[in-house]
DNA sequence: CAGTGGTCTAGACCACCTA
DNA sequence: AGGTGGTCTAGACCACTGC
């Protein structure tokens, strides 16, 4: 079984609701039907529906059925932006390069040590990168991980996607992020790095990223001229 | 069946990783013990878990077993805003005040026509108005609702909350909300009402809220000084 | 190899909505 | 009353992990 039958029935009913074939603000046919058209059980047609309406394509009422809502895009033109894919991911590798201002190792300070629940003997990279997309720079980066779950960093690696490297490299999979966003203005760094105007709105993201293990693996701060980009969150509503 | 099994046992295992009877990254039971720990099948374990992984308190790796992850206040001691109860219930109802400075009803801009999807001869409310917590002016807020989603609306509703009325009142349910933050400087209005200075950077949440029927409620700006107000998110990884 | 979680079934009962 | 989705079962097979 390559992959589950309800991700493939998911996907079919995906199509079908982007195709029209089952229009938005209708209902779709019971789960007794769809169990019967795709010759699965019930369970398996209701864990499909389930993902759906997870992304906030359908809506399942008990008693009444089970209407379309139609995609995201109806909502808003903007798609949000990938989760947990680096600023490579997003604008596509070809387009972003970076500029490495500083590559350190060091003891945490006491901020650090709280926000990844690490010693204070316990060595730490600190990373400065200027990203820049299509040669514009674009972000400041201030990143701070724990050197012992990300070992064998390079200036290379900090090029190009730290994200890749983790992934594929070291093998860490991500459990999870809180992130905080904050309106602030441009201060002297931003200034200089990012061709910023003094008094101008910068948006920060402030992040804390753990893995499945538990483990915190990066705490950091980017910042964002204001006027490039904004952050977009998208919320489903499970009751 | 008042609630459903399991929620409960859900809640039960959520409760033993509070009080560390399942320690942080540790193992819990297999889902057979679990089953039969509860009297119950092995599905019913597994949905469960299923939620509490979605929260980001365990992580189940087939073929190993299932770890506690730990609260997500492990990873911060800030908690996420909640998404659909407005600033009344985040921060108690005695604490909110409004000040109605705008109310009324036109016909739908082009943005607006856009936004929520009405035709252009849909009237629609705008409202705006200034939140004050413990008296100290902090949100202004505009809002647009179509007229006929929020009939009845009146001056004496938007001085309380707008959503109690909407749940309550009017038996609404809210499907999802698509929000963009950005940061901006405060303008002339922010001066005037935030009690703004000229120049104070502002973060701007720009929603568009739907109902579980797909109709879209409401399209608001939000504007918070940031000195005061930072905007988080959560974010779970589930592959 | 044994143990884990993931998927799936066929059927059952329930709560809810509309009529 | 009849139909909807929500829950739950007892058991089965699978893929993956570690030993």
């Amino acid at each position: 079984m390559a992959t589950p039958k309800y991700q493939m029935i998911a996907d079919e009913i995906r199509r079908r609701i982007h195709m029209n074939v089952y229009p938005a603000k209708s209902l779709i046919p019971d789960q007794n039907t769809l169990a019967k058209e795709f010759g699965v059980s019930r369970m398996t047609i209701k864990k499909a529906l389930d993902g759906l309406a997870v992304e906030g394509l359908i809506y399942k009422q008990s008693g009444l059925g089970t209407y379309v809502l139609g995609d995201v895009s109806v909502h808003a033109s903007d798609s949000p932006a990938e989760a947990f894919d680096g600023l490579t991911k997003q604008e596509g590798e070809e387009h972003v390069s970076s500029e490495v201002i500083k590559f350190d190792v060091s003891l945490p300070s006491e901020l650090i040590q709280k926000k990844l629940d690490v010693a204070s003997d316990e060595p730490v990279y600190v990373i400065d990168r200027l990203r820049k997309i299509d040669g514009v720079p674009r972000v400041l980066e201030h990143t701070i991980f724990p050197l012992k779950l990300v070992p064998g960093l390079t200036r290379e690696i900090l090029m190009g996607s730290i994200y890749d490297y983790m992934h594929q490299a070291l093998n860490l999979k991500f459990g999870g992020a809180l992130r905080r966003i904050n309106a602030t203005l441009a201060n002297d760094f931003d200034v200089a790095h990012l061709d910023a105007t003094t008094g101008e709105p910068v948006l920060e993201v402030e992040q804390v990223i753990w893995l499945t293990t538990g483990e915190n693996l990066e705490y950091s701060t980017s910042r964002n001229l204001a006027s490039w980009r904004g952050y977009t969150v998208l919320d489903i509503n499970n009751d």
